[in-house]
RNA sequence: CGGGGUAUAGCACAGUCCGGUUAGUGUACCUGCUUUGGGAGCAGGGGGUCGCAGGUUCGAAUCCUGCUACCCCGACCA
């Protein structure tokens, strides 16, 4: 076992990029730094999708559709944001293509050049802060809770597969408020609905906390964030909840009549999480046999591998591998019954280890004159024979302890790798030889985040929310500082 | 954008230095037989503008020139 994919000692990025393609999730297209999602790899994305969409939902909030282009002039409009985003914005100049007059194929037609050009979306703030402008005149208009399933481009240097792609597929949402306290809640509810997302679909702890000045969204008063440490030792963002203060509404003259009558400018949210998901979840769980998905999340839950030899057999199996089938189902299983007599057993169980699917099930003649059925758990690999009799019941107590379990060993991974720092000698050795979080004090500034990231290429991953006040000096400058901060080297 | 590298079958690669039969190996694919409780075995078979364009030569995957694409390191990366 094992022999198909790199183990994640021998390397650790070549793991990722071999196990994401060899499971079938994605494999990069034509299109640089782009990716092909495959079937497989879609499936869980919109598991992802269902579950955050009713948690969307639940908290008042509706889906919406906003163009894919942004005229470029909406982008100067806040200083902040194009600052953050112009490096790395696919631009469209002309509509039309023409033949080329010596035959050899087509080209731009230089006589279709756009008036004004359009940005293909990295975010979408200003084309909706545009179009509120339009729905907001009044308190009674507030709040807006829209949300956007869509994709959006940012013209990366270099891309990794989900991690990070030129183009994405997230959800956006986009909120405003008559005040600052409300968008603050709205802010902090949908953090806090991320990081619910995180540990209970995704099986992933997560650290909540603010983002420094410098690592905050461009045009944001506040960044909050959620952190996950993956197994190599790095950190990887995994969603963020802006409050954008009034920045938007002055940059697009969103106004409206409270209730005393006078004008004021609406408040902001904006949060988001992408198919960067999907590269944490692989991260997060999975080992050198292949994917470890969470059952909440996996495309099935269980798969059903028939064994038999000759016609008799197959029929035989085939009919009791059925009912087992339509009992789990009766149970709010998901199964796959893999009837296909173009691949063995062996391969069978290669395949959906490598998947990740997380039980699999086992169905022989043995079996049939036993009345039993072999039952392997995928994440910690052990197989138990049960009687047939009752197996849905043990399926679906097994899947949530699968859950659990992938849970709790994440969480100790994470607690293992989690360490405190009280000089920069300290610092850097544990960053260099055991990798992980770090929690160290910093004076505060701006300039000595830049300096301690140049130094160990580690940065601040947030201040966290739940944070204990504590004396203490800068490890870096040994000014005075109140609280530590988590540290890491990042995605 | 700076430094380095690569381009040969679906994929992974050898062959290139030192030009010379019909361009090869693994894997994947197709057919047949035997197999089926951890990625089966044997036999047979199909698949190539050797990245593109030009040049040198009796002869180019191989040498020369130009171009293009991709990869790695750095820079960049809410």
């Amino acid at each position: 076992m094992g022999k198909f994919l790199t183990s994640r000692e021998e390397n650790y990025s070549q793991w990722y990029n071999e196990l994401v393609v060899k499971a079938d999730l994605a494999e990069n297209s034509a299109v640089r730094g782009c990716m092909v999602i495959k079937p497989y790899g879609f499936a869980i994305w919109e598991k992802m999708k269902d579950a955050l969409d009713q948690m969307f939902k639940d908290t008042g909030h509706e889906n919406a559709y906003f163009p894919l282009f942004i005229p470029k002039s909406f982008f100067s409009k806040e200083a902040a944001h194009v600052e953050g985003f112009a490096k790395e914005c696919a631009v469209v100049t002309h509509y039309r293509l023409r033949n080329k007059a010596d035959g050899t194929g087509i080209e731009v037609d230089p006589d279709a050049k756009l008036e004004e050009e359009l940005i293909v979306r990295p975010t979408s703030e200003t084309i909706i802060w545009n179009t509120y402008k339009n729905w907001i005149q009044s308190y009674r208009d507030l709040p807006i809770l829209v949300n956007q399933w869509a994709n959006v481009v940012r013209w990366e240097m270099r891309t990794r597969l989900f991690l990070r792609t030129a183009e994405f597929l997230w959800q956006e949402g986009h909120t405003a408020h008559a005040t600052k306290q409300e968008a603050i809640d709205e802010t902090v509810q949908m953090i806090n609905v991320y990081a619910e997302f995180a540990e209970k679909f995704m099986a992933m702890p997560v650290i909540m906390g603010h983002k420094t000045e410098n690592e905050r969204f461009a045009g944001a008063l506040d960044t909050y964030c959620i952190e996950a440490l993956m197994q190599d030792g790095k950190a990887l963002q995994s969603g963020t909840s802006h409050f954008l203060g009034q920045n938007f509404a002055k940059a697009f003259d969103v106004k409206f009549s409270n209730k005393e009558g006078k004008l004021d400018y609406v408040w902001a949210s904006s949060w988001g999480v992408s198919t960067r998901l999907m590269g944490a979840l692989v991260m997060a769980h999975s080992d050198d046999n292949g994917l470890v998905l969470p059952p909440k999340l996996a495309p099935y839950q269980v798969v059903i591998v028939p064994i038999y030899k000759g016609e008799d057999q197959y029929r035989t199996v085939l009919e009791a591998g059925n009912k087992i089938k339509d009992q789990l189902k009766e149970y709010g299983i998901s199964v796959k019954f893999d009837m296909r007599d173009t691949h063995k057993p062996g391969w069978k169980f290669a395949e959906y280890e490598l998947k990740g699917v997380p039980v699999r099930l086992a169905l022989g003649a043995r079996d049939l004159e036993n009345g039993t059925i072999e039952v392997a758990r995928r994440d910690t690999l052990e197989k138990n024979t049960y009687p047939q009799e009752g197996i849905a019941k043990v399926v679906k107590d097994l899947l949530n302890e699968i859950q659990e379990n992938i849970y709790q060993k994440a969480f100790k991974y994470r607690a293992e790798h989690t360490f405190s720092a009280d000089t920069l000698e300290e610092f850097k050795d544990i960053l260099d030889n055991k990798g992980g979080f770090v929690y160290a004090h910093w004076d505060g500034t701006a300039e000595t985040e830049l300096k301690i990231k140049e130094d160990t290429k580690a940065t601040i991953r947030c201040i966290p929310v739940d944070n204990k006040l504590e004396e203490g000096k800068c490890i870096y400058t040994g000014k005075p500082s109140a609280q530590r901060v988590l540290f890491a080297k990042a995605y």
